[in-house]
DNA sequence: GTCTATATTCCGATAGAC
DNA sequence: GTCTATCGGAATATAGAC
């Protein structure tokens, strides 16, 4: 995989993240790597195949995030989940989902369908996690794991769109009340 | 306030909600309701008063439902506001607050005051009602009721915005779920 | 792999007639 | 209050030289 093309994925995440995807531009991407807006087509011919890129490598960073975590107590695996969201609530970010959702309508199939999978990815892992956790009693909650795990999921979504407008100490109080909710 | 001013307001709250605040434009305004973009700059000069009409138009709205509900026992308060929610799922909408908030850095000033204040004017509301329901003996939660309104106002932004992604039965699930926790 | 140059389309916005 | 006409700019994208 070529530097150019790393540049320009990393870039293109942040951008998504801080001004969302239908708002930013190929000149947003070229003038601060000082190529062309032409150099960036070469890479990525369509936005969506930019938007897919950034969304692979978020995936492949989160795998391999989570299969560091695998054999550490469940809370700890929770408490990493949460602290990923949490920088990027210090970065005034918004996470890959609270972005691309909103303008999932406009976004063409094949990014449809990448991020459905990485929100079935990110679901997947947390229910396996809370129901491990309850089955070693480290956690506790009503209900089935995937329900927990889509409560979960949504406010810690939701909390970066929430400290954007409203200022992230909101991220705090969330997080900490989620977690004093279900651990032991 | 002048019936094609209404129309606007309508038209432009639906593809806030189903497009987004950037992924609309002074044509998709006109041409439905058979005008010309002048016309819409007429009535709203800029896109931002535009946005402003739609959040002011909603947050009317939203003072005048809570007021009916006002005598009501607070759990069915609570389950009017979801009603609220659930309805905008079903009509494959997102909220005001989950749709503007990705796209808070890119607004006008003015609209960003606007959107803090509805947001603000919710959470007011929704804390005062989980507050009077515990007191009632009619909502168990821990910790405060600012917190645990942050976590219900996340949870009920965020499904919709799953629900797009993944199909609407996740906001049955999240809603079901977030009263069962809740309700004594 | 990156460039220049350009095509095309669309955007928000304004001027001025009616 | 709505129209026609148009401006200035920015967007995505492509062709073809280097």
């Amino acid at each position: 995989m070529s530097e150019t093309r790393e540049k320009i994925i990393s870039l293109a995440d942040k951008l998504i993240r801080v001004n969302g995807f239908n708002a930013f531009s190929y000149k947003d991407i070229a003038t601060p790597l000082e190529m062309k807006n032409a150099a960036v087509h070469y890479h990525f011919p369509g936005k969506a195949d930019l938007g897919i890129g950034v969304i692979n490598e978020d995936l492949q960073r989160f795998t391999q995030q989570t299969n560091k975590w695998q054999k550490l107590p469940e809370e700890e695996q929770l408490k990493h989940l949460i602290d990923v969201f949490r920088k990027h609530s210090q970065a005034g970010n918004i996470c890959l989902m609270g972005s691309l959702a909103p303008d999932y309508n406009t976004l063409a199939p094949d990014m449809q369908r990448k991020v459905q999978e990485m929100c079935r990815a990110i679901l997947h892992w947390l229910t396996n996690c809370l129901e491990n956790g309850r089955k070693n009693k480290r956690f506790k909650f009503k209900g089935n794991a995937e329900n927990r795990a889509l409560l979960i999921i949504t406010n810690l979504q939701a909390s970066l769109l929430m400290s954007r407008v409203l200022g992230n100490t909101i991220f705090s109080r969330i997080s900490e009340q989620l977690l004093d909710d279900i651990l032991i």
